[in-house]
DNA sequence: TAGTATTATTTAGCTAACTAAACAATGAAC
DNA sequence: GTTCATTGTTTAGTTAGCTAAATAATACTA
């Protein structure tokens, strides 16, 4: 018999909820045909244009593979461009285009939307303990 | 400017604990040549072997196709084997084999640890309240 | 200055996830 | 009994994520 009872475990539930969390954000992101993932290329941007990809791999957790793939996408879909640094010729920054700044409220709607989804019927009180849950829970998986 | 900083939601806190998470489990059962999202396979197998493929990805949270394609490269890894139903030619029965039986005590192994480190520093009411949390959040994104 | 090490990005090749559509077998209804 | 709908699985094609290795440019060092 098992003495451990997956179902039962935190990180079950968190898996779930994380697999649940995505595909809402997935389903509400592709109304705007972005794909989850993508947006954060933007919010990040949105708060410091011009990024160079390592900046922006480290900024979005990513490896640096990952991102380019997704950047050489986003640039087809004429949602970022991506330019060479003018001193150093390793480096590749890239920037919002008109598109994405006309998307930009769009998507901060959709983030906020997912916010008050997820937390519904969580008290205030409720909301920062599970944020000083969640902040405990990151430290320890980092 | 920004109405809504996104990085202090707790959607961005979520997807980060995620993230992280996945990846501590996808080391530690690299070791034992499994990728994340197989051990599932194998621990609902062990709780009830020779379940179809559709009864397998719905106790997942996984569509068929996603389910066809790891059962495959599982197959090939010799981890499990597929029957077809008696009755019901239609129908395709995932059973464990031999090595996966052999595995099992190493995955329980590496899901108890990650639940551990998951939850290290909290005490036994923080983890009580952890999981109530996320279990409304769960309802709420489903 | 030539040679080597480091840094930034890309390519190649893998897995997990999705949707849409094909396929095959069963079941139901006329 | 033949046709049609439903069910179970697979194929095709997409994206996000990873590691390892290739490429190219800068920086350092003897």
């Amino acid at each position: 018999m098992n003495t451990l009872n997956i179902q039962e475990t935190i990180s079950y539930l968190l898996a779930q909820v994380c697999k649940a969390h995505r595909n809402v954000a997935n389903s509400a992101l592709n109304s705007l045909d972005l794909h989850v993932g993508q947006e954060m290329v933007l919010l990040q941007l949105s708060q410091e244009d011009g990024l160079t990809q390592s900046q922006l791999a480290e900024r979005m957790c990513v490896e640096a593979p990952t991102l380019t793939r997704m950047l050489q996408r986003m640039e087809r879909d004429l949602v970022i461009r991506r330019l060479p640094d003018r001193e150093d010729a390793r480096i590749s920054r890239v920037y919002l285009t008109q598109k994405a700044l006309e998307l930009q409220p769009a998507i901060e709607q959709c983030w906020s939307n997912l916010e008050a989804q997820t937390l519904a019927g969580l008290t205030a009180e409720e909301r920062m303990l599970l944020r000083r849950l969640l902040m405990q829970v990151r430290t320890n998986l980092t």
